[in-house]
DNA sequence: CGGACCTTTGAAGACATTCAAGGCCTGTGG
DNA sequence: CCACAGGCCTTGAATGTCTTCAAAGGTCCG
């Protein structure tokens, strides 16, 4: 049969992640949660649309809010406008994370998504996980747990936002990438930035020449290796303790 | 029968909000969405303990996560310890307000939560209100919408932080409290700030410094009149015009 | 009354921004 | 294939805003 099939598929990506190819489930932290039956029946709802190209629209502020979205591969950034028109990054999401949920509230997007490369994304429609989640306890625990993530990853870049200088500011955003990259076993320490200078600024609360200074600074003193978008972590240590203790970071 | 008693106080709550003395669900923002029914349903499985004096914590960073948490009079504030162990305040809550949504992803509590002034509050417990939820999906419908209206506000807060002057910060932060002051039906321009310069500053990413002169430059050109924590707001028009037309503003 | 804490104000200094210019890469059209 | 235009990124110098340091006034509470 071939639920069967499907089934015996998925439980080989939950064992082995790397091998799936299709759907990045696995990749939305589900896999050590869900048991492969429930995992199978949220496969089920999953939309796979067409790859989005660099710059377009998943979706657009002010569009009704009918799905919550998960990278598969690629990259994603979401923005509002500000009250003056001007537009302010929130989130930069990576293959694995989920976007989508600024429209809970008022049941309309406050944020437009853009693909910031070629990018391909699962839709799950939120109708259907309100149902899944009402048969399927499970489902909608994860689904909760996972909205306290975006709660939790807001409120660290509040702080960031509140409490560091502008080399601090850089320093997270490189490390918060590495350790993304690290979970879905990629390489933690050398990577391309899916993101321009001023993509990186704005969501940064910073302008280009503060960002681009700040990179040639780390360069300068052997924290990182720059080459346009692609960064090597040569001194990810230092790189922390700049966070904790930018005292002893000369 | 007592149950109907409590009914009928719900309801007339439900359609005459300043009756509602002992709970504040109405201020849930509850009023128009819950019929009778489910509100007194929801109304069962609330615990009101006794009010918490100022200082005193509500809930810790590190506790486990059991309940979500309403104002019923007072305020609040949250905080998170930042990486190198200073405190950064992530949230104030007027009456009528939710918080608590810290621990939805990890179950345990990220933030601790702390009373402004005497304070009480409506505990929800979560595990009630899944189970309250499962039966009763325009509940959970409603929960869902108040962790949205958290990711939003938390979201406003990012753009504030990224992208605006001190001036702006402090009368953004004003403005907003008259709004949520207004929605309770209170005074919307004549106010008694719950929370120290020290917190608002913090909250704002700012010194108390800045934020104490921000104050004497509203009150010396007539946006405000100042008299400690009490704020009278002279020209409201003119401070929510220098959130979107700064340069008009001299 | 005295002390601790919060707030305000001033002056000096630091850090990020603004303004300006040049380099580099990409893509387009001759 | 080369020339050129337009982004994007980098760097420098000047400016400005916010912070830091310092001190004094106010208020609350013992």
């Amino acid at each position: 049969m071939i639920k069967d099939d499907i089934l015996k598929n998925i439980e080989h990506a939950y064992t082995n992640p790397s091998s799936c190819r299709d759907c990045r489930m696995n990749s939305l932290c589900i896999s050590n949660v869900l048991r492969p039956e429930e995992l199978y029946k949220l496969d089920q709802i999953i939309k796979r649309g067409s790859p989005f190209q660099a710059q377009q629209a998943i979706f657009k502020s002010g569009d009704k809010y009918t799905s919550l979205y998960a990278v598969r591969s690629g990259s994603v950034k979401t923005f509002c406008l500000d009250t003056d028109g001007r537009e302010q990054v929130t989130g930069f999401y990576l293959p694995g994370e989920t976007f989508g949920w600024d429209g809970l509230n008022t049941n309309y997007h406050q944020n437009t998504a853009v693909a910031l490369e070629t990018t391909s994304v699962c839709e799950l429609p939120y109708h259907q996980l309100e149902l899944l989640g009402s048969t399927t306890p499970p489902v909608s625990k994860h689904v909760v747990k996972l909205i306290g993530k975006e709660i939790n990853t807001n409120q660290k870049l509040i702080a960031l936002l509140a409490a560091n200088s502008a080399h601090q500011r850089v320093a997270s955003l490189l490390l918060s990438i590495s350790a993304r990259l690290a979970k879905q076993k990629l390489s933690s320490t050398r990577f391309r930035l899916p993101m321009s200078r001023g993509e990186i600024s704005n969501y940064l609360g910073l302008t280009v020449e503060t960002v681009s200074r700040a990179f040639s600074y780390f360069q300068r003193t052997g924290y990182l290796k720059v080459n346009k978008k692609e960064i090597e972590l040569v001194d990810k240590q230092r790189l922390e303790r700049l966070l904790t203790h930018p005292e002893e970071c000369e």
